[in-house]
DNA sequence: TCTAATTCAGACCAATTGGTCTGAATAAAC
DNA sequence: GTTTATTCAGACCAATTGGTCTGAATTAGA
């Protein structure tokens, strides 16, 4: 996990006196010491913040989760508030990610195929970055609204545009993109945002191989196929 | 909106010295008057709660939203927990009633289409509850769990015996059925949940009537005939 | 060795907030 | 008129918690 913004630099110079000049070598150093702290504790507040909310989870819970003190925490992170930001926004980069693979040159139905797996793979690998991406949106995104609302509107809307031309194309069904770029969210984050749910009602989650596979070949065949029955 | 469980009634008759009994008419009057308030109460909660989580809301919050004093909230609920799971355990019943109407004897593509309507519906008229719903899904329905696993594992559990009886009879693509509902829950609530997402993206919201009609449609499509092109 | 960065434990503060208590006003039912 | 249920404002309490401060220990780099 690699951090984004930050507001609180530690490691500054103190610039009166006769300072000493760090060698480059021992500067890399410290930086990569920096980054690692910093991940930690931002891996820690990922899970606590997606498991209790922005206001559930205190920063006891976090330091103690990341194995810092509290003290230690707010060397790196000025406030909670700084902290949370810090979390969505690394992840709004991951979650934008999949998304930019669509070109128009792809057969659509393998771009599809391929945006179904890569995302179900990270609703696998990182359901706590789902779910607080989920839940940020939910209560109105008011921390992440800013900066999601024009890159997001800009990539979907670049997408919306390849998916008509396939459509024009007869390349893939006529249906509004929108909804077909909806539905395809929808499906494969319900598996990590929903995951006790899905737990509580088939006995299994995408850890588990098996059905990780008959997800992804489900979902692949539901959206690609429909459910009406071929003669 | 009705309440489902209580814990603190008020209105209890003080039993000691001779006292006097109300008609049936005055306690009927007394017990809508109660039921309309506590479902006052309610609303406020569920409005607030779905926001800002159950942490995130503040008793004040609640009871200047539903328009009475702290004092009189706590006269009917008595205390937070209590208010939030009375909350959850009434729009535990909504949620699960519409996937009790698939019953064998339909016709699936008919079933399937009624209830995807349904469950859109639900989403544009009771955004608030899905919300709330998935909130506490998300974090692991400590609250909920309980209440909720063996009714929906069973209600699913028998649904999907339905849908590989459709199936066997040829009358549906050959799906797993787990991932059918699913996707029909996960593609329905998205409008809910994802309200503010949709909005960025797509500029409208199911609260449009032309928007709700070409959700509804493209889902249908989606669904039933999947996107590869028919020649 | 000297300096600066990092780390900690723990005391501490102030704001928020869930919840109680008081005492009084009002409305409803008889 | 009398009783009982309902309602309120507001004081108040105790717990939690975000955040600060201190002072000291440790580590890394020069």
């Amino acid at each position: 996990m690699s951090a984004i913004r930050r507001s609180k630099e530690p490691a500054k110079a103190s610039n009166r006196k006769r300072q000493r000049v760090p060698t480059a070598a021992a500067l890399n150093r410290r930086m990569r010491h920096t980054e690692r702290k910093r991940s930690a504790i931002l891996e820690a507040a990922l899970a606590t913040f997606s498991q209790y909310g922005l206001h559930g989870a205190s920063i006891d819970q976090i330091a103690s989760r990341a194995d810092v003190s509290k003290t230690n925490l707010f060397y790196y992170f000025s406030n909670k508030e700084e902290l949370y930001t810090s979390v969505l926004s690394y992840l709004l980069d991951l979650w934008l990610q999949p998304l930019m693979a669509f070109t128009e040159d792809q057969d659509p139905i393998d771009a599809i195929r391929d945006y179904i797996r890569v995302k179900l793979e990270f609703s696998r690998d990182h359901p706590a970055e789902s779910r607080l991406f989920c839940m940020e949106v939910m209560q109105g995104a008011p921390l992440l609204l800013n900066q999601l609302k024009q890159p997001l509107h800009d990539l979907v809307e670049n997408k919306v545009t390849v998916i008509r031309a396939w459509i024009d194309q007869g390349k893939l069904a006529p249906i509004e993109p929108y909804h077909l770029i909806f539905s395809l969210w929808a499906t494969t984050q319900h598996y990590a945002d929903f995951r006790v749910q899905v737990e509580a009602v088939a006995g299994k989650t995408l850890d588990d191989p098996d059905f990780y596979q008959e997800t992804l070949t489900s979902l692949e065949k539901l959206v690609l196929d429909g459910v009406r029955p071929r003669n």
